[in-house]
DNA sequence: TTGAAAGCGCTAACAA
DNA sequence: TTGTTAGCGCTTTCAA
């Protein structure tokens, strides 16, 4: 800044006026100014700048994600930025694996970057480590899974609503005898499924204890050899509902490797790319990753901007999407 | 950072040296520093620190992608975090869209940031806009495309090669009326791909001119219809390459309306999820996007790192997989 | 409309 | 082993 400011014999003050677009500079020292910094091909440092400017933005956020790469996150991710990009707000994003220290080190790590603020998929048992920042009012939206330990904003799909409404498709089609598949039980959101699950089956008066229920299932192999399983126990189940994608594709393949795909029906919570080019279709219960990071966005800027009213968790419906395999009766 | 020094009684740059962890410490001090940089929640500023120190590295880097939703993209993305996570490296990661505008303002905003490095898969015509910034040493990497009027590293995959194989591959299984469905034009990769897809056919003999070519299939839809005429035209093709997902998938839908999954053969560029799962099971000239990530990685530690060999384009090989589709015999 | 001086939080250089 | 001073690139404040 100094040289353009040499170069264009104007003082540095006024380089910085130019390059933050403030008013009280003439159009004539506009002008020598830009044609100064342009040769010199400069540009603005931004942290130098938020270093002293009052507020002290950095105008760039953090999203803790389990991974960048998993459809669901990265659907997610997607919204944010666009959400955030009219603000000019960058993102750094960072995968977290299932790893509750790693969820520590990088929030440690946006914090050390003075991120404006933190959008972060809680892994840790407990989010209390954030709250000496989350009191200094760095602003903060917990998504897909509600914080453990403090108060913050969330914006979670409606889980146990959603496998609910798996249940009764279900039943409408007929079936009494149905299985449901989940993941790890410490998740959050496998343990909403699972209850809104067989909730609803109690509520209809199916027996809670008849039916089977098998957890942990954290990859395909596992589900897959699961369902195998279940399929080949006496008396096997005419539905079952998985509760999320990799669950829904080791079901898939089992059925697939029995010739049940028509026989059983399966509805998956969480849609997939090409669910419906299976043989049948697969139904599910369709989260809506892109609603999840613009409304997280949004809360984020709100608090960014000021919003003070109190922590508060949004819920975005999921959706039905029949496809063929929730539809299937049961075998005769 | 005053106020921990106030309250440990020490002196500031004794502070630094403890976050830092400088040698040259007494266990003692090091302990009430500590103590005190707890009890007051602080956290070193990067930014500030960087501004003075010798280097100025941010320890962040920006990643441009065609959209951080796509899986091939977030694949690399993954990659490239795991790559760089080591050094304590974080990423801002971007989505271009298509937009030529927008990825030189997103370069421009990373610049603004200081970034230390930069990833980038090209879509404006020419990279000539950053020459200054290369040249200024910033560490740059390009991936999936070379970039156009600058000399800079580049990873990207051996796009004619594999369409050359899937075309050796289709003719091996006795095809001779072969066709291609392609991307826009003006994407280099989609352009590799024909080249190599037609050039190998031409070498075994079938005159290019006799091979049906439809391009410009930027999604699904455009896909499938152009299959759909494909196949209902006179003398249709035996089988048929598809130069990227979405056009692979408009492919299959319109195979599969027709009820000619299992008489026309397919391949497709690029692998993706559920392909084994598909009926038949959809043969693809596989990219490795974590690789290409891996090594975009290397490279941009390597100049961080003060490398300055020549610019050089790595070529990551793409690997067949056989699932079915484009094993199937040429119909009767 | 313009610019000089101070200072943001930190580290380099040097001194004690 | 520790601390002091200057200064990184910028914005704030205030004066001209």
């Amino acid at each position: 800044m100094r040289h353009v400011a040499a170069l264009a014999g104007v003082g540095i003050k006024t380089v910085s006026r130019v390059m933050n677009d403030e008013p009280g500079v003439s159009e004539a020292t506009r002008q020598r100014v830009l044609g100064a910094s342009q040769q010199l091909n400069y540009q603005l440092d931004m942290a130098a700048g938020s270093l002293r400017r009052a507020g002290r933005q950095t105008l760039s956020i953090g999203l803790l994600l389990p991974s960048v790469a998993n459809p669901f996150s990265s659907e997610i991710h997607r919204a944010l930025e666009d959400a955030l990009a009219a603000r000019g707000i960058a993102v750094f994003a960072a995968s977290l694996d299932d790893d509750p220290e790693r969820e520590k080190s990088l929030v440690a790590a946006f914090l050390g970057r003075r991120v404006d603020g933190l959008v972060l998929t809680p892994i840790a048992k407990s989010q209390a480590y954030v709250i000496p920042e989350h009191s200094r009012d760095l602003p903060m939206v917990f998504i897909d899974r509600e914080p453990v330990g403090i108060e913050a904003d969330a914006v979670v799909t409606d889980n146990a609503v959603g496998a609910a409404r798996a249940a009764t498709h279900l039943m409408a089609h007929g079936h009494t005898k149905l299985a449901y598949l989940g993941d790890r039980t410490d998740i959050q959101t496998a343990r909403e499924r699972r209850r809104g699950f067989l909730e609803e089956l109690g509520r209809a008066g199916i027996p809670t204890s008849s039916v089977p229920v098998r957890e942990g299932l954290h990859n395909e192999e596992l589900a897959r050899q699961a369902a195998l399983e279940l399929m080949n126990a006496e008396n096997p189940p005419t539905a079952i509902f998985s509760s999320q994608n990799l669950i829904t594709f080791g079901a898939m393949r089992a059925l697939k490797e029995l010739g049940a795909s028509r026989g059983t029906a399966l509805v998956g919570f969480d849609d997939f790319t090409l669910a419906d080019m299976m043989d049948p279709g697969i139904t599910v219960i369709a989260q809506h990753p892109d609603r999840i990071g613009k409304l997280a966005a949004e809360r984020l800027l709100a608090r960014i901007d000021g919003d003070d009213q109190p922590a508060q968790t949004y819920i975005v419906p999921s959706e039905l999407i029949q496809r063929g395999s929730g539809e299937l009766p049961p075998a005769a």
